[in-house]
RNA sequence: GGCGGUGUGGCCAAGUGGCUAAGGCGAAGGUCUGCAAAACCUUUAUUCAUCGGUUCGAAUCCGAUCGCCGCCUCCA
């Protein structure tokens, strides 16, 4: 498997630090209000790469803070009059309830910022040790020129940094590029106790000391939105490997930014859409594909319109199932197709396994699902084993790697008594139409439309699906 | 200004040196059907922003031009 460095510029081949266990951390959330589309996306395509780790037999330990102390959150509770952890908690238990809602799978841990603050200490206290920080008056900041290395990630060099800083300059730094490890508590902000005074860790430094504690110091896969290139990740990189003198990541991965037709999303310009927005209109798997369909790097320019389209497409993919499904009920033995599901197994795993290119990925499941169409049309008489090889193929990857499949339509309702009414109604069509009553069949076709219920004349007899 | 990315059919998008330029949506026609629906088939880019160059051969490499975008501000 190729993987794009984002530390190299490079695709490389993907070699975990221990054979078989892979090791992933990836950026999550500040939570003081619900997460956005562009979040999203990160927390889906990050999703799909550790699905498809696993499809291939790594064993994914993967790592997703949140950081649930910052100054966002502490203004947020000063605002409404609350203390900073009742933001904190809220937004937290929304974020887990969106990305259920998104179909992304839990990670193995959800390391908090405050419940890890001596790990925090700890580290900043051997980055001091090294000779990379500097503390004044209970303020502690990296020393950014210290660490020869700075840059290598984002491809930017000091002294361009340094003319083109446009921060005001802190009094108390050095230089304009150091940045904050420990932040000194000022009145009305949480704080906790340190050897530098009371106060509350800087932004970049919980991610250096999760991921050493729950990864271990060098990892394997580190991913994030394009924009936290720098300063966040050249940050980490400055932190971790002037802590532990060691490699802090072997691949960066970072994913593309979502504008919103044509522009950038910001809550001045009204097109700020949050995923539980979105969620209302959209379905999770349109989301998905969505994102599936380009490449997670690039840019992807977000209309309505594409989700529209895109939720034609899963429509192909679901009829496929129910279909699938139909014969599987009926469990018929026939004759097994000369149709190679190993082929399209093995074009998968080679699109996904070049860097991760799910477009692709996603071309071949299309191209399955019409090959099995075309096959099961012109075999009526197929073994139901065969059925369940194809559905399987399906599962594992377009659900089990990507998450396009919508919970299957009931091919029968729950309810034997709707279901009975239904059939009812079927056989009165029937008979209406051997009796060229088309009036009354389309009547009934259309009626059953309203609520949902869809009809379909096969050679076998008519079925029906009811969308919820 | 510095760094990086990008420009492929009506829309989205893969392809980065060589078989007929994937796939999805849309559009047109067809098979099936009383009509639908679903499914399948056919058509829909002699062409890959523009101009030049390298090469036996380029969407793919190089140069220039134009356009768009991101980062350089604790935004994913």
């Amino acid at each position: 498997m190729f993987l794009y460095n984002t530390l190299t510029n490079k695709k490389e081949e993907f070699v975990p630090i221990n054979d078989k266990n892979v090791t992933m951390y990836v950026c999550g959330p500040t939570v003081y209000d619900y997460f956005h589309i562009g979040n999203a996306r990160s927390f889906i395509m990050s999703d799909i790469l550790r699905k498809y780790l696993e499809y291939k037999g790594y064993n994914v330990t993967f790592a997703m803070n949140l950081t649930d102390v910052d100054d966002k959150i502490i203004k947020k509770a000063n605002a409404q009059g609350v203390d900073s952890n009742v933001i904190a908690k809220r937004y937290s238990e929304a974020f887990f309830e969106d990305i259920e809602k998104l179909k992304v799978k839990k990670a193995t841990i959800y390391p908090k910022a405050t419940e890890h603050i001596k790990e925090i200490i700890d580290i900043i206290q051997k980055i001091q040790d090294n000779g990379y920080a500097y503390n004044i008056d209970g303020n502690v900041f990296f020393d950014v020129v210290k660490f020869k290395d700075y840059g290598k990630l984002s491809g930017k060099n000091i002294d361009d940094l340094i003319s083109g800083a446009r921060i005001e300059i802190n009094e108390e730094k050095t230089n304009p590029l150091d940045f904050a490890l420990w932040k000194k508590a000022k009145p009305g902000e949480p704080y906790w106790e340190s050897p530098w005074g009371n106060g509350r860790p800087g932004w970049h430094i919980e991610c250096s000391a999760m991921s050493t504690k729950h990864l271990g110091e060098t990892i394997d896969i580190h991913a994030g939105g394009n924009d936290l290139i720098f300063p966040h990740h050249e940050n980490e990189i400055a932190q971790s490997e002037c802590a532990n003198n060691k490699k802090f990541v072997n691949y960066w991965l970072h994913f593309g930014f979502l504008n919103i037709n044509d522009e950038k999303m910001s809550k001045s310009l009204g097109n700020f859409f949050t995923a539980r927005d979105i969620l209302k209109t959209y379905s999770a798997e349109s989301i998905r594909l969505l994102f599936s369909q380009s490449n997670y790097g690039s840019p992807l320019n977000f209309k309505s319109e594409l989700l529209d389209a895109t939720q034609k497409g899963l429509d192909k993919i679901n009829n496929f199932i129910i279909r699938l499904d139909e014969i599987i009920l009926l469990n018929k033995s026939g004759i097994t197709p000369a149709f190679v599901i190993e082929d399209y197994k093995k074009q998968f795993a080679e699109a996904m396994d070049d860097d991760f290119n799910t477009p692709k990925a996603v071309a071949v499941i299309f191209d399955f699902v019409r090959d099995a169409n075309k096959v099961l049309d012109e075999n009526p008489a197929i073994s139901s084993e065969f059925v369940k090889e194809i559905k399987s193929f399906v599962y594992n990857t377009a659900e089990g790697v990507l998450g396009i499949i919508a919970p299957v339509k009931e091919i029968k309702a729950d309810n034997t008594l709707t279901d009975k009414l239904i059939e009812m109604l079927i056989q009165l069509r029937t008979n209406a139409k051997l009796e060229k009553n088309y009036k009354l069949s389309d009547t009934i076709r259309l009626e059953l439309d309203k609520l949902g219920i869809v009809l379909q004349d096969t050679k076998t007899g008519t079925t029906f699906k009811i969308n919820s």
